[in-house]
DNA sequence: GTCTATATAATGATAGAC
DNA sequence: GTCTATCATTATATAGAC
């Protein structure tokens, strides 16, 4: 029974098949042969066995990345530790998620604009409620006297768009190891917010 | 004498046009009839009175971008003032560029992968030679002393990934000028080097 | 320079044999 | 589930009238 919200071995691969060709050409460039012929298959045709079409995918990778997202920023939230040790953690994690989900955060960031008007709107929904979670820990952070900035929405802008950026050049085996890189760039990140 | 190197008001207009509709949907969801449209002409025919095809249209806005930001950085290089001077002044120089073009250079971030394979490779040159001036500003200012970072490629990287993220939610006459804005992201990036 | 009509290619998606 | 063949649509680009 495809396509019916169950999830197949073979669906996912053509998920990670398509993760892979929409962050290396974009989603529009990305054919739905070029996808068949990722799973050595001989048409497009046959992916339709397990997909509805071009635009499940894409939604798919999209909900993959806001959940990868949430899922390491909450159990940070949770912790019973100082508002700004909480944005650290939470700013590493965040590079960490982007490091090992190249693919569905490259939807995440740039995608996403080709979703249909319905789930579009969701999806900007998902993003706004998890930049209003960081922009909470700047807050609480202010508030207990260990950050001191002028704007708290320029500085989680700031702080958010710094982060992402690490999308554009990391590749995976590098020189410096996914933690440590993140460690580098959410350090660089938070001096920023410390004014001299 | 259309499409032979010259210049027209005409295709200017088609530019400008180009440029923002590349930037509010990508350049391969827009078709020569969006474009078309958008001069109040009657079908995407019309067009080829002016240009010789879409993708010269992207090279063209793509060059538009590189002169942009080298024409900024240049005179700031040839100032007689400290390395870390000049680099405050690059960097705002620089978000003002991305603010002032803001379809030019959403064409120089994200829709250059779409130019082929011999301009996109000429752009990436650009691109590099211009990342290399940054790094350099940063190496000098390291040595003089007024710069303390423990890895100046990363801190090249890390300041215009920062500064570049402007342009995903800068819109015009928000609360602040565009001037006291680059500034402040500007100042951002810069106590981000100044390691604690 | 702009219009209309059209040539040509590629795309997302479907149908039916196996 | 995969294959082949194919449909309908849309795209870039061209040709020729005005």
């Amino acid at each position: 029974m495809p396509h019916n919200g169950h999830r197949t071995g073979r669906r996912n691969q053509i998920q990670a098949a398509a993760e892979q060709l929409f962050r290396e050409k974009g989603y529009l460039a990305t054919s739905m042969r070029d996808i068949a012929d990722e799973m050595h298959m001989k048409g497009g045709g046959s992916l339709y066995a397990h997909i509805k079409g071009k635009e499940d995918l894409l939604w798919d990778i999209a909900q993959e990345a806001v959940r990868a997202f949430f899922s390491a920023l909450e159990p940070i939230l949770a912790k019973d530790i100082s508002p700004d040790q909480k944005l650290r953690e939470a700013m590493i994690a965040h590079v960490l998620v982007i490091t090992s989900h190249l693919g569905a955060t490259a939807v995440y960031f740039d995608e996403w604009r080709h979703l249909g008007d319905v789930r579009r709107a969701e999806f900007m929904q998902h993003r706004e409620r998890y930049e209003r979670l960081f922009q909470r820990l700047i807050h609480e952070s202010v508030e207990s006297g260990a950050l001191n900035v002028r704007d708290e929405r320029l500085a989680t802008i700031y702080v958010l768009g710094s982060l992402n950026a690490i999308r554009r050049w990391y590749k995976p085996g590098g020189r410096l190891s996914a933690q440590k890189l993140a460690e580098a760039v959410a350090d660089l990140a938070l001096n920023g917010l410390h004014q001299p």
